[in-house]
DNA sequence: GGCGGTTTTGACATCGTTGTCAGTACGGCT
DNA sequence: AGCCGTACTGACAACGATGTCAAAACCGCC
C-alpha cells in the first residue's frame, strides 16, 4: 500500500460516496457529523491528502497558488537577497515559488519559463536577459501575470520595478570628476545587459556635465568574474597613462578591481555599482553607490499580487533610487 | 481568446482529432508527416501548451519534474550558493525547483514542506531546522524521497550530505591553541542548531588535545545577525580580563567581530567558519574554515535523483571536508 | 479486382476530483 | 395513512490528456 490513496480508496474504507469524502475534506457543512467523523477516520488511518492537480482540472480556473522567480544568477548574494524577499512575500500570501537562473542566456530564459508556464504558475518575476521576450507576450496573453524586475524587457507592456541606474552612476562619476579626475576607467561587465548600458550611459552623462569624455582607451567592457574583472583592471592599470580612478559596474567587478589594486589601492581612486559585504573594511573603504535589492524583490511581489488579486489599471513601472555611500575609496585625489 | 486552448481546439483547428494531436506533441513517430506540420502550424497559431497536470493524472506515477528546496534563510550567501548548485543540477535533470526559507522555524518549515508535497513534489532537499520531522517521515513514506543537506534530521532514515564541522572547528581552534592562546573567546549562532552545536563541540574538544578546558565566561551564544554578534563581540573585549583570541561559527558572525575588532584587530587573533568574499581583503585577512555550499548544493542534488531515478540502497551519509586557509588574522600571538 | 499486411487515424474509457441534479430517509403535518 | 419539506447522500458527467484497440487508408501482390 505504497501508493497514495484517493478519494475512492477512503470512500470504500468508510463505506460512503467518494462525493461525500469530497465535501467532508472541503468543509462543507451539509454532511451529518457521524458521517464526516466516519470519513475523518478513514482519511487518517489511510494518510490520505487531496490530489491538487486533479482537483485544479475540475474546478477551473483555479490558481495554482504558485509563482515563477527567474533572476540571472541566484548564488550572486544581490540576487539572493532580491529572492528572498519574493518568497517571504509569497509565503505571506499563501503562495510557493520556483525559482530558476537565466545565467544571462535568453535560451535558458526561454526554457525555465516554459517549464514553469508548463506547471500553471499565477505569475512571473523576471530579470528579463537582452533579447526578444515574445514568448513572454504569448504568456501574458494567456492570463500569466509578469513583473519585471531590475531590467525591462523590450516591448512588454508590464509592471517594471527599476533602478535609477544611470543616474547613479552619472552621480558617482561626477563625484570622482569633480575631485579632479580625468583620467577614469570603466570597468563593465557584459555589454547586452540593460543596467550595464544604463550605468555606462551615467558614465558617458558626467562627463558630458564637466563639457568633456571619457578616454575610449580606458574602456573595458565585459567581465562577468571577480577573476576576469582583476585582469582587466590590471591591465587598465599597467598602461603607459594609466587612470587615476576606476568606476565599477557591478560587485563581483568591485572585487576584482580591489583585487588588482592590491598595494596601488591608496593612490587609484575607485567608486563601484553595488553595495556588499565589508565594503566599509577593506582599506581605504570602498565608496559604491548602493541599490537596495529587497525592496526591488518586495515591491515586484507587491505589484505581481495585486495583479493577480485582479488589478488590470495600466501597467506601472516604479524606479527605486540609489544612494551614494562615500567611504574613502573615492576620495583619493588624482596623483600628480 | 484568451483561455489556454486545449488539445481538442488544437485539434479542431487542424481537422485531426484530439488523439492525434497529443501523438504529434509527444513526437511520435507515426503520424504522416503531412498530418504533423498541419497540427504543427495549428499549435503555434494557437499558441498550444500541454497541461501537465492534467498529463501527470493520466499517466499515472509520472513524476512532475519538480522537487523543493528548503534552506535556511535563502539570503544568506551560503545558502544561496547551495541553492544555485541545486538549481544547476535541477535543470539538468530536466526539473524545476520550488524554494522556501525556514528561517530556523520548525513550524514555517512543516508549513512550506506540506506546501510542497500539496504539489506532488517528486523529492525533497532540506537543511531541516532543530526538533522533530515526523512529518517528513510521512511523506517520506507515500513515495516522496528526501535528502537532508547541512544537518541531519533526527531519526529519520534519508540521505544526508554533512561537513566535518566538528574536525574543522577543532583544527581551527587547536591553531589558536598552538600559538600559546589560552583566553579563546567562543561566539556562537543559535545553539539549538546542529551544525553550530558541532563547531562548539570542536571548540571543546581542541581544548581537550592540550588537556585544558575554554573559560565559560568567554563564550556567547545566540547572535543571528551580524550587529548582534558585533555587540557580543565588544562586550567580550571590555572584559577586565578579555580574550586574547576569538573564534566564530558563521561568517556573519565572523563579520560581527570584524566590526567590534575595528581598531584592535592587529591585537586579537580570530578565525571564522565560513568562507566569504573579501576575508582575504580585510586586515589583517581572516584566516577561516572554508566549507563549500557549491559542492553541498550538488552532492544532495546528485543523492536525490539517483533516488528519483530508482534507487533503494540503504541511506547514505556524505561528510564533505572542510579546509583551514590560513590568512594572518588566525596568526596573531596571544598579547603579553 | 481482391487479398493480406502495414501504416495511420480515431473512438472510447480513464486518471482523481467536483458541480449538478436526482434520489433517499425522516420528521411533521393534515 | 398519506403527503410534503428538509436534510443528506449518491450517480453521472466533465476537466485535459493519453493508453488501448479497432477502423480506415494504403501498399504490393497474385
Amino acid at each position: 500500500m505504497t501508493a497514495r490513496p484517493t478519494m475512492r480508496d477512503v470512500a470504500r474504507a468508510a463505506g460512503v460516496s467518494p462525493m461525500t469524502v469530497s465535501r467532508v475534506v472541503n468543509g462543507e457543512a451539509s454532511v451529518m457529523p457521524e458521517t464526516a467523523a466516519k470519513v475523518e477516520r478513514a482519511i487518517r488511518r489511510l494518510g490520505y491528502q487531496r490530489n491538487e492537480a486533479a482537483r485544479r482540472l475540475r474546478r477551473k480556473g483555479q490558481p495554482t497558488q504558485t509563482i515563477g522567480l527567474l533572476v540571472d544568477d541566484l548564488a550572486n548574494p544581490f540576487f539572493a537577497a532580491l529572492a528572498a524577499a519574493v518568497e517571504d512575500a509569497a509565503r505571506q500570501h499563501n503562495y510557493v515559488v520556483l525559482i530558476g537562473s537565466s545565467n544571462d542566456s535568453l535560451r535558458r530564459e526561454r526554457e525555465v519559463v516554459a517549464a514553469f508556464c508548463a506547471r500553471q504558475v499565477d505569475g512571473l518575476i523576471v530579470v528579463p536577459v537582452a533579447g526578444s521576450h515574445r514568448f513572454l507576450a504569448e504568456e501574458l496573453a494567456r492570463g500569466t501575470k509578469v513583473v519585471c524586475v531590475d531590467r525591462p524587457a523590450d516591448g512588454l507592456a508590464v509592471d517594471k520595478v527599476l533602478v535609477d541606474n544611470r543616474a547613479g552612476a552619472r552621480r558617482a562619476v561626477r563625484h570622482l570628476l569633480d575631485q579632479g579626475h580625468r583620467r577614469i576607467g570603466y570597468l563593465g561587465d557584459r555589454e547586452d545587459i540593460w543596467t550595464i548600458q544604463e550605468r555606462y550611459a551615467g558614465f558617458h552623462d558626467a562627463f558630458g556635465d564637466v563639457g568633456t569624455e571619457p578616454d575610449p582607451r580606458l574602456v573595458r567592457h565585459g567581465p562577468r568574474s571577480r577573476e576576469a574583472a582583476a585582469e582587466l583592471a590590471s591591465s587598465l592599470l599597467s598602461l603607459a597613462d594609466p587612470p587615476t580612478a576606476l568606476f565599477t559596474t557591478t560587485d563581483l567587478i568591485t572585487m576584482g578591481a580591489i583585487d588588482a589594486l592590491q598595494g596601488e589601492a591608496d593612490r587609484v581612486a575607485l567608486i563601484g555599482f553595488d553595495e556588499f559585504a565589508l565594503a566599509d573594511k577593506v582599506s581605504p573603504p570602498v565608496t559604491v553607490v548602493a541599490q537596495d535589492p529587497v525592496a526591488l524583490g518586495a515591491t515586484a511581489a507587491q505589484l505581481l499580487f495585486s495583479r493577480i488579486a485582479g488589478d488590470t489599471s495600466p501597467p506601472r513601472e516604479v524606479i527605486l533610487l540609489t544612494r551614494l555611500v562615500i567611504r574613502g575609496s573615492g576620495e583619493i585625489p588624482p596623483h600628480a
